[in-house]
DNA sequence: ATTCAAATTGTAATCATTACAATTTAATAA
DNA sequence: TTATTAAATTGTAATGATTACAATTTGAAT
């Protein structure tokens, strides 16, 4: 978390990525902000330092950084996509009232049904009425 | 499971929805074939049995038996919007390779994040290789 | 410095989903 | 049974996030 250029540098490096600025940018911006943006957001803040940054690249960075296990890609209520770059275990909550995305911390355990499957991927989405909504 | 009309004019008539033929043909598609089907899959199931069936209201059906508790939207990795009329809580898993989605049995436990949140729904969804594609 | 596979860029295309307005219809009451 | 009306259906058109593609540029290895 707030790695800095040489630490981007080494962790792209250990995944076989080229160390574009483009990506650099675009994964120290979500290493900076876990607000869970759309390609949107990243892109109308990461433009600000590059000006001919293409929203096509954000795409692909962003496909890339997911690809090899940087960045988790977060889909709730068939909305846009969004990304995070803390890629530990933890549940998302959407709130239907204000759209926000919130971290919660949780367990999940597999009683049955998908026995000698090979799990790659875990998401577990709530929704609802965040707390503040609630008032 | 498998409801006849009658009953599923009963159960549209407790949630306040007008029991048109088009409803009734889709929940009863979705309550006899938990395949977790997309829009297209019902559309060319429904309507062969009512040729004047417009995808439109596919749409509009899904959205309102969805909207009151009687089908759960399934969104995984930013496919297709799919819809399961299994309304208790399971987990969906995801194959990579041939796109099945299978149901399983789970628990779900939140440790903290979000007290004093109003939550409405819970979506587990797993991803990755299933039993017949590890092969 | 050279080379080349890979990444970036901009534009155009895709396609699932939604908006909308005209028509039809299910459910209620007379 | 019929009349009434709010709601649902239908078809077409629009939307908008995402992807495809081809030309250009560039990071990294030699």
């Amino acid at each position: 978390m707030n790695l800095d250029a040489r630490e981007i540098k080494a962790l792209f490096s250990q995944k076989g990525l080229k160390a574009t600025p483009q990506r650099m940018a675009v994964y120290k911006f979500l290493d900076e902000n876990h607000i869970h943006p759309d390609v949107e957001t990243v892109y109308s803040n990461v433009v600000k330092d590059n000006p001919s940054f293409s929203k096509t690249t954000v795409y692909n960075c962003l496909q890339a950084l997911a690809g090899c296990g940087l960045l988790i890609p977060v889909m709730i209520d068939n909305e846009k996509i969004r990304y995070d770059a803390d890629t530990s275990f933890h549940g998302h909550f959407r709130c239907e009232c204000c759209g926000g995305i919130f971290d919660f911390k949780c367990t999940d355990e597999v009683l049955s049904g998908i026995d000698g499957f090979e799990i790659r991927q875990k998401d577990v989405y709530y929704s609802g009425i965040c707390k503040s909504c609630k008032i």
